[in-house]
DNA sequence: TTTAGTACTTGACATTACATAGTACTATGT
DNA sequence: ACATAGTACTATGTAATGTCAAGTACTAAA
């Protein structure tokens, strides 16, 4: 198990649905990473569970948004790397569209509701 | 069946989970508002479905953050009236605080990411 | 009288995060 | 040699919540 990232945010389960989705794309879309590797990454931005992102890992490759490949370790069993597909960076660039717009339109209507108070 | 408003995005239902609740906690909270009012206010940021947003308030009047009182309409039907309780502010207060959090959190992230490409 | 608009309800379904447990390898300290 | 901690992946059952679709029912206008 990894310990909690510090500083990180314990929040609604609800508010990440579909987000660390996008997150786990766009940490891989720089570089190959694997699967221990993204949850700590993951753990960074947001408190997150290794039970919850090895099935996205999963998920994202059965529907050709990954491919991966093993690689032997020195730290312990081989690690599976995980690298973005055409198929993905489609994917994730309609996400972060959604996300961006999505989000714009709640913070537009928190500040207007905000300046009415 | 309420007609999609203009300009209104269409996105991943994912993104919407708890968020929803949030926004009728928000529109509720200056006044007491009635189910298809609220429909039409919330489909103005985000597109959302009636059948969402009807479980969305018996959910949160079974746990007693709203409370409801029905009020004749010229118009049609009755209009069942939902209002924000005491706990129903305390919730509101904590969701808001979470999602705010959550989401300084992930745009940080995206900063960060834009700046190094 | 038919249609459109208003207004609410409900049940089956899909998606996704979480908890938990299990497998298995390496490195380190005793 | 053995226990422990850290690394790394897999599988399974559960909970939460948004969507779809269908249904009920009232009012007003064509």
């Amino acid at each position: 198990m990894l310990p909690l990232s510090r500083g990180v945010i314990i929040i609604n389960t609800q508010f990440k649905k579909g987000v660390l989705e996008l997150l786990v794309m766009l940490i891989v879309e720089n570089e190959d990473r694997y699967g221990y590797e993204l949850v700590e990454e993951v753990s960074k931005i947001v408190d997150v569970n290794e039970g919850t992102i090895y099935p996205i890992l999963k998920r994202l490759t059965n529907e050709n948004y990954f491919e991966t490949y093993l690689k032997e370790s020195t730290e312990g069993p081989p690690r599976k790397y995980y690298h973005l597909t055409i198929l993905g960076k489609e994917r994730k660039e309609k996400l972060l569209n959604e996300w961006t717009k999505f989000n714009q339109s709640v913070s537009k209507f928190l500040k207007e509701r905000e300046r009415n108070e």
